[in-house]
DNA sequence: CATGAATCGTAAACGGCGTATACTGTTTAC
DNA sequence: GTAAACAGTATACGCCGTTTACGATTCATG
């Protein structure tokens, strides 16, 4: 026997229906166009209805930013989980491919959870920041597990002692096992990809460079041999 | 004579105060929680009297953007020419290090300018990307300098056949005389740059790393370095 | 099975928003 | 001096998030 009820059901049910909705209006008129009127329409029900299931419209938001975060997160570690797990190099390729690759399929949901698109709406730090740690796992897990497999190129990693101890400490309480001019290299590639695609959505790399896949990707390659992480031949 | 008429004048300077009010507002609650009603409300007119200066809300919002990108441009341009112009690496640096100054003492404007924060609101590729690169163009002008120079370091630019010869076809568009490679790295770079002070200002960065400056610097140099360009023993 | 409670939804209203229209003074130019 | 151009207001429309008061349904329990 479960223990969730029907009602509890029904509930959880319409609760999904109405992010649903949401994203669905995202994708047509922008992260902006958000309306709780609207998506209520769309549903056949009234906006007040929505409040028997969200306390107001900000909290909608963050579960849509919550949802948003875990599908990019699901949709790297996917990609990552589908090359060997010895080719280190390859997974990175992976996951950072599949960063841009999901950016641009869901423009709205991307900067829903990096940008500020809602009016007065201020995401709660203390509920996002883990969520896309989480997301961004891989990208110092990978690292992390060619580090302890000794499987690191002879790359020279340039020292920064100032930065370096600061994310030392970060390292051992998220209890990452890597060195910290590493993660610092993780950290700066991360904030590339990030750079690159949100040119890339807003228009301003494409006039310069038509497709900029190959930018990214070249970009990403240069990372990795920084990294000392080997790709196949 | 002066070809401006008084009213001209007039007409000018409240377009301006129409301007400054908006970016005191957007200073204090936010680019989203820009409002007519709100600037009027300020200046002691009435929201429909802003009418006979911006066609609407979003007229007002690209010239605020537009404006925007010129005080970014103004502002790495002035830090690059306090340096001595053989000094390209240090150039770089300073260029690099006034694009992330500027933009976390204007929060506002930067989510402005590169982040969609207004309901509704487009940003007209047409009008930005003009003002974008005329912005940016220290970064690829430093370069250049360098090159026509002779002055670049015993730098080995990998190559990239396929985007580099779009590059090199927008580089003669330009009137720029450097190798698309060398474009290539200043793009990987600029992305670099954005993406890490994006990160900075939505908060994911601090708790990692706690102050991002080092890290910010640490990447620019490398990025230097990646370049050819000395710097400063 | 009847009944009281919990739940889900609606209708109406408030204040605020961008914006269109019609109107009134003032300033300018001939 | 007068007619046109201009700057501003008042008013109104249709959006928005949100609150309140109120029905209708569904559930759990005697």
């Amino acid at each position: 026997m479960p223990t969730t009820t029907r009602r509890e059901r029904q509930r959880a049910a319409t609760g999904e229906e109405i992010k649903d909705t949401a994203r669905r209006q995202m994708a047509e008129h922008g992260a902006a166009a958000l309306s709780l009127r609207a998506i209520a329409a769309a549903m056949g029900i009234t906006a007040p209805a929505i409040y028997r299931y969200f306390p107001n419209r900000d909290a909608l938001v963050t579960a849509l930013i919550v949802d948003a975060y875990q599908a990019l997160g699901a949709a790297v570690a996917a990609a990552e989980a589908a090359v060997p797990r010895d080719r280190f190099g390859d997974r990175f390729l992976a996951a950072a491919g599949a960063y841009r690759r999901w950016s641009l399929e869901h423009p709205a949901e991307f900067q829903l959870i990096f940008g500020t698109p809602i009016p007065g709406y201020e995401a709660p730090a203390d509920v996002t920041v883990p969520v896309v740690l989480e997301a961004f796992s891989p990208f110092a897990t990978i690292p992390e597990d060619a580090w302890r497999a000794g499987a690191l190129h002879d790359a020279v990693f340039p020292q920064e002692p100032e930065t370096d101890a600061r994310l030392a400490a970060w390292l051992i309480g998220e209890g990452l096992h890597l060195p910290a001019p590493l993660m610092r290299l993780v950290l700066e590639g991360w904030g590339q990809m990030h750079g690159l695609v949100t040119l890339e959505l807003i228009g301003q790399l494409p006039p310069v460079v038509g497709d900029v896949g190959p930018l990214y990707d070249a970009a990403v390659r240069a990372l990795v041999a920084r990294l000392g992480l080997r790709v196949a031949p």
